[in-house]
DNA sequence: AGCACGCCGACT
DNA sequence: GTCGGCGTGCTC
């Protein structure tokens, strides 16, 4: 007896390589199955979808190659995860090959059979030795330490009841990371492999949620019982929580949008913490959202749990799921695994589920502690002295609250000294010679640095092109307004007599290993008065004595071109007032200040009152009316080449050769379009919006398309290397 | 994507 | 005479 396993192996999108390749086996292996293939010379990883007993038609056995082996001291990935790589390679279209696969540990594609057998024991053999003391529910008796707010214990309620995904409105300091924690220790005191799915946008950003969700659990769960997953951890931790989350060993993922991919037999709740913030969209590869996906894969769980409940009443079961026995859940109760999306800002297409009803909308208003949300001060800054970066007022404000041994943070969404560079003689311009942009004056260090190749110089001591030693910095960042703060700031003292002190926080002063804990350290000692910093500062971090936020140029993003940059000031500032007042004592005179050119701008009133819903009311509005998501659905072609001629023209053949495709109809196409910085590191970008009021109108004809976009490369008006992707659901246009 | 095979310039 | 440039083409 033979069987014929179809096999995924990593394959990119363009390949000719089909969505599997058949193989030999002498052994019939489960879908799922981890297995080692050969593939032209060199040995792959795959992944085991199906194993009928006759190969293919058209195959014959001479051309099929054997199995090389099968990775068998590790179980097979089960059908809810297959079913969400096969619905996000799909949907981002994508291969499946490329999303299967890429969602492994790297490590685990070179490793050998008796190498990981060995790892299998060892991890055994120390989470034997780390097995907890006391029992579950017992040492959980007194978590944390002060009982739940009526909301968030109605929060609690809600979404043990749910039946829909869970969209939690709450305010910063609203409790939002308890209601985490308590809806966690329900999951994970209902059965014995139960599992949560944590996400966060960054997680070397929040240290505080791991910490919470160590301090929380591992006493009850043992020392294993939580562990990470994101890029920045090296290949070797990667492979060790991947495997943890896989055997069931781990109860918690805490992870990055990586993480919504993690192989997870137990899962029975997933939670997307701060579920606007773009980092979950992926920029590269498939272009997936994990936000999106985690939807999409508590959906799927539920379904694969309330079919494994159903074959457990219905006789003996044939292959129980992991976690489906023994998770003491009442006979009439459908099991489900839930999905909890939280945010004090939530994206505008979660908050229209929620309008619509898909969602189930839990709102926690206030603030633990009874603090308030800080004050806005709106500075009109055409009544300010002209060339003024900081206004007066601003700055005699900060003053104050430092006299008081109080603490300010300055949002400025710009690191580096200043933006350009500019001789005032003959026009020269610190722009990258390997792109369509300026070069940022870094005088930290002396350098002009491309913050998108990445392209560094020393700064000249004249202009390069006409010999002028009168260069100047144009414009502000980061280091500029520490340096200028602290001059503004020299003659005021703390409390105790003592100089007030700026610090910087922003992508090159955290880029050392170490350096964040120790500014954050910093900071939460009192050592820093005044913190600058750019979004990384108003993300995460709960500091406490922090009663003065201050956003310095919101401008820039009032009347940018993206029609999402509204969206993103107001969750912005909104998160880095979350930072303010935190402590109840304080809080009474928090404040929130906002320089701009536009005070009367309407996103301000809305704003000044804390009034999510009233923006993302009229929001909605203008998207609905502009036909905008999330009321239309969009995707983009993307092409990238040595020339625009050449990244345009492949756009345009494929916009022609696109006539006649199914749902064409239904589809709008709109001119091909340089990017915003249309060259980066001499790579010339250009793309075609494509857009459809039907989401299934848009996925088929998009789906169509994929085979004519690969025949355009070879069309001779694209002659040349043209790389080429499409993004669903794109971020930004 | 890898990694082959394949046909043209400067080196042990 | 070979090492190696990356141009096309295939991977069950």
């Amino acid at each position: 007896m033979a069987f014929w396993p179809s096999v995924i192996v990593a394959t990119p999108a363009h390949s000719g390589v089909g969505a599997s390749l058949t193989y030999r086996s002498e052994l019939l292996l489960a879908p799922g199955a981890l297995v080692r293939v050969p593939l032209g010379s060199r040995e792959v990883l795959g992944v085991v979808w199906d194993c009928p007993t006759q190969p293919p038609e058209g195959l014959t056995e001479a051309q099929t190659k054997a199995v090389a082996s099968v990775l068998d001291g590790l179980p097979p990935l089960n059908g809810s995860w297959r079913q969400v790589v096969r619905f996000a390679a799909q949907y981002y279209q994508r291969s499946l090959g490329e999303v299967a696969l890429a969602a492994l540990p790297p490590q685990l594609r070179e490793l050998g059979n008796d190498q990981l057998a060995r790892r299998l024991k060892r991890r055994a053999k120390a989470l034997a030795s780390a097995a907890p003391a006391a029992e579950p529910d017992t040492t959980l008796a007194r978590p944390g330490g002060h009982d739940l707010s009526a909301e968030q214990a109605e929060a609690l309620q809600a979404l043990a009841t749910a039946t829909a995904p869970v969209l939690l409105y709450g305010a910063t300091g609203s409790g939002k990371t308890e209601v985490y924690l308590r809806a966690t220790q329900q999951v994970l005191q209902a059965g014995a492999h139960t599992q949560v799915l944590v996400m966060v946008p960054e997680i070397n950003l929040t240290p505080q949620l791991e910490a919470r969700f160590r301090e929380r659990f591992e006493p009850a769960f043992g020392a294993g019982s939580v562990v990470c997953l994101h890029s920045g951890m090296t290949p070797a931790q990667r492979l060790s929580s991947w495997l943890a989350a896989h055997t069931g060993s781990a109860r918690i993922v805490l992870g990055t949008r990586m993480a919504v991919f993690a192989s997870l037999p137990g899962l029975r709740l997933i939670v997307v913490d701060e579920e606007h913030d773009p980092s979950y969209k992926s920029q590269e590869g498939a272009r997936y959202s994990a936000r999106d996906l985690a939807v999409y894969r508590a959906k799927v769980e539920s379904e694969a749990l309330a079919a494994g409940a159903a074959a457990l009443r219905s006789g003996p079961p044939q292959s129980p799921l992991p976690g489906g026995e023994g998770t003491g859940e009442g006979e009439g109760e459908k099991p489900r695994c839930h999905v909890l999306l939280g945010s004090a800002t939530p994206s505008l297409e979660s908050w229209h589920a929620a309008d619509q009803g898909r969602y189930v909308r839990l709102a926690m208003p206030g603030r633990i502690g009874g603090g308030s949300l800080p004050r806005l001060r709106l500075v009109d800054m055409n009544h300010q002295p002209k060339g003024a970066v900081l206004a007066p007022p601003l700055v005699a404000a900060m003053g104050e609250r430092i006299a008081r041994g109080e603490q300010c943070l300055v949002l400025l969404n710009r690191r580096g000294y200043a933006p350009v560079l500019a001789c005032h003689d003959c026009g020269w311009k610190s722009g990258c010679p390997h792109c369509s942009a300026y070069r940022v004056f870094h005088k930290l260090d002396r350098t002009l640095r491309c913050h998108h190749c990445g392209f560094t110089e020393r700064v000249p001591r004249a202009c390069p092109d006409c010999g002028n030693l009168d260069i100047s910095p144009v414009g502000r960042g980061t280091e500029q307004i520490e340096e200028q703060l602290a001059g503004l700031l020299a003659d005021v003292k703390r409390p105790d007599g003592s100089p007030a002190r700026v610090a910087r926080m922003d992508a090159d002063s955290t880029r050392l290993k170490g350096s964040l804990e120790i500014q954050l350290a910093a900071l939460h000692s009192g050592e820093v008065d005044v913190l600058v910093g750019t979004q990384m500062i108003a993300k995460g971090h709960d500091f406490r004595r922090i009663t003065l936020v201050a956003g310095i140029n919101a401008d820039s993003a009032l009347f940018a071109s993206d029609y999402r940059a509204p969206e993103r000031l107001f969750a912005l500032l909104m998160q880095a007032a979350g930072r303010a007042g935190r402590d109840a004592a304080q809080s009474g005179a928090a404040e929130m200040w906002v320089q701009t050119w536009y005070p009367q701008h309407p996103l301000f009133a809305t704003l000044k009152k804390h009034d999510y819903p009233a923006f993302a009311a009229e929001q909605l509005i203008e998207r609905e009316q502009a036909g905008m998501p999330p009321y239309g659905f969009q995707a983009l072609l993307r092409a990238d080449a040595r020339t625009q001629q050449v990244a345009q023209a492949f756009l345009n053949i494929a916009a022609e050769q696109a006539a006649g495709l199914p749902l064409r109809d239904q589809i709008t196409l709109y001119p091909a379009v340089p990017l915003t910085i249309q060259r980066v590191a001499n790579v010339e970008r250009a793309q075609m919006l494509v857009e459809s009021a039907s989401r299934g109108a848009l996925q088929r004809f998009l789906s169509a398309w994929q085979p004519v976009l690969h025949g355009c490369r070879s069309a001779p008006e694209a002659r040349g290397l043209v790389r080429w992707a499409v993004d669903v659901d794109p971020l930004s246009i």
